[in-house]
Formats: C-alpha cells, structure tokens, sequence
DNA sequence: GTAAGGTTTCCAGTAACTGGAGAGTCAACG
DNA sequence: CGTTGACTCTCCAGTTACTGGAAACCTTAC
C-alpha cells in the first residue's frame, strides 16, 4: 500500500503521514526499489489510532507516550493500566464537553424558526452552560 | 472582573485571552484608569463558548463565525440555522469518534490484568474500530 | 513603605502541521 | 515505445494558534 492510499484509509493528509514517521511518531516505513513508502494494515492501524488521539486533543508527546504502550512490550501491563485509566478519565471529560457544546448548539437551532427574522432568538444563550446555547 | 479571574472562570490562560482580543475574536475589553482590562459576565460566557468550540477543533475562523451569529443582529435567522446545524453535524460524528477512542482505551483497561506481566494482551488491538484497542 | 503578586506591551519561540518547488516514478493509452 | 497524468520524493519556507520571557507599571496587604 502506497503512501495515499494509507492516509486516506487513516483520514489523514499524505502530508501528516509522512511528518509522524520524520518525527519518530511512527516507525519509518520500508521503501520500495525506488524509495516509495510502503505501508501495511498495521501502520495504518496505529495511524488511524493517532488521528483520534490527536482529534480530541493529546499532544504529539502524549500519543507518543499511548503508542510506547503498544510497542514496548518491556513495560508492565501494571504501568500501561494507570496511563490508560488517566487518559480515560480525560476522555470521560471531554465527552461531557463535548455534549455540552452539542446542546448549546442544539438549543440553537431549536430555538431558532428559520425564517428571516434577523433578531433569532439563539442567541442569549451562547456560551452559558445550562439552558443551553 | 480582572483577566485572571476571567480567565480563570472561563478556563482559558490569560495570554490567550489577551490573544483573542488582539486578533479581533472578542472584542477589546475596556479598561480600567491604569491600563487594566475588564471583564463582565457577556464576555466570559463568550470565552467559555470559544474555549469549547476550540477544544472539539474548530478552528479560530470558524469560531469567528459562530460569534458572528451572536453578534450580527442583521444576519438571518435561516442564516444562522443553517450554519448551527452543519456544525451540530460535525459534533455528532466527533462524539462518534470520542466514542471509539474511549472504548479502544477502556478495552485496554479490561483486558489488562494489572499485573507486571509484560505482554500485557492490551495491545493488539490498538487502532482497529470494532473489537477495541 | 515596601514586598508580593497581578498587569501591561512587545517580541521571540514553539507545536504541529501545510504549501509549493523541482525532480523522479508509475500505469495506461495510442 | 512514447508521452501524458497522477503519484511520489526531498527540502524549505510559511501558517496557525498559541506560549514564554523581559522590563516596567499597578495594587493590596502588612
């Protein structure tokens, strides 16, 4: 598998994949007779794990820290459970952030009857946490 | 209110406060005798709002257009419906997305004894959809 | 009144890409 | 076999969104 057809099956830019492997974010990839990188389902998986890592927003660092835990197979399951379990707390949160964005939004729209009517009532609510946008 | 405690209530750093200030995201805060900025309970909300948004990767544009519906009492109602709910779109896949990697990192938890075994059986499955980390 | 901590501006640096130039490669069509 | 179009390579510069630090001013509390 070329380098294209591995970013888009990753949801990443060719650009982006080529930028984790000159970081050491991911392993450099063999190269075909002509120097083209070639990637396998493997590769791939640890990209499309980093694009969510990276989405929700973990650092370079901290992703490379989740893909030590894949790789290092030195370390103890002990010491991957409580990276692990910090990061779930972390992501719990940014579900409840998330959702609150989404109401806000939601509220939005609700609220709003679509016409042209240029005073739409939205728009008190932006920003404040509960009653929504 | 000060920018400290502005900032501090909206959950932002007080650099970036100032910061969105000065590319024209919020708009200057007025200012005490000496110099100081002030801000009100409006402002800190619109903060919060930005400070989500921003986490869930919006990017600085795309915030400035959603603030432009809260601050643009000539735009449309059906204006701002429409662009409220491409983004309420967006949300609901990110909150699909989130989903995923909560469910990769908490399978990693399970499936991990805790223990100092070394090949914690955590790993294999890091970055695939279904079946979890 | 003086010391600690908050605030100001300004400017430089960082993180994580992103775009573009220039050159090599590959797959297909005629 | 040639060439056209899409893909890839490296390298380097630019962008976005902050972030840190210096030097100076303000405020509050003892």
């Amino acid at each position: 598998m070329n380098i294209s057809t591995a970013a888009r099956t990753a949801g990443l830019p060719v650009k982006t994949v080529r930028y984790y492997a000159d970081i050491g974010l991911v392993s450099a990839p063999s190269r075909t007779e002509a120097g083209y990188r070639t990637y396998d389902a493997g590769a791939v998986r640890k990209l499309v794990f980093i694009r969510r890592a990276r989405e929700f927003g973990f650092s370079i660092g901290e992703c490379r820290e989740l893909l030590s835990l894949y790789e290092d197979q030195q370390r103890s399951s002990a010491d991957v459970k409580r990276i692990a379990m910090k990061r779930l707390a972390e992501i719990a949160e940014k579900q409840r952030e998330l959702q609150s964005l989404h109401d806000d939004l939601a509220h939005l729209v609700d609220a709003c009857k679509g016409d042209d009517r240029p005073d739409c009532p939205i728009i008190d609510g932006l920003g404040n946490r509960h009653g929504g946008l």
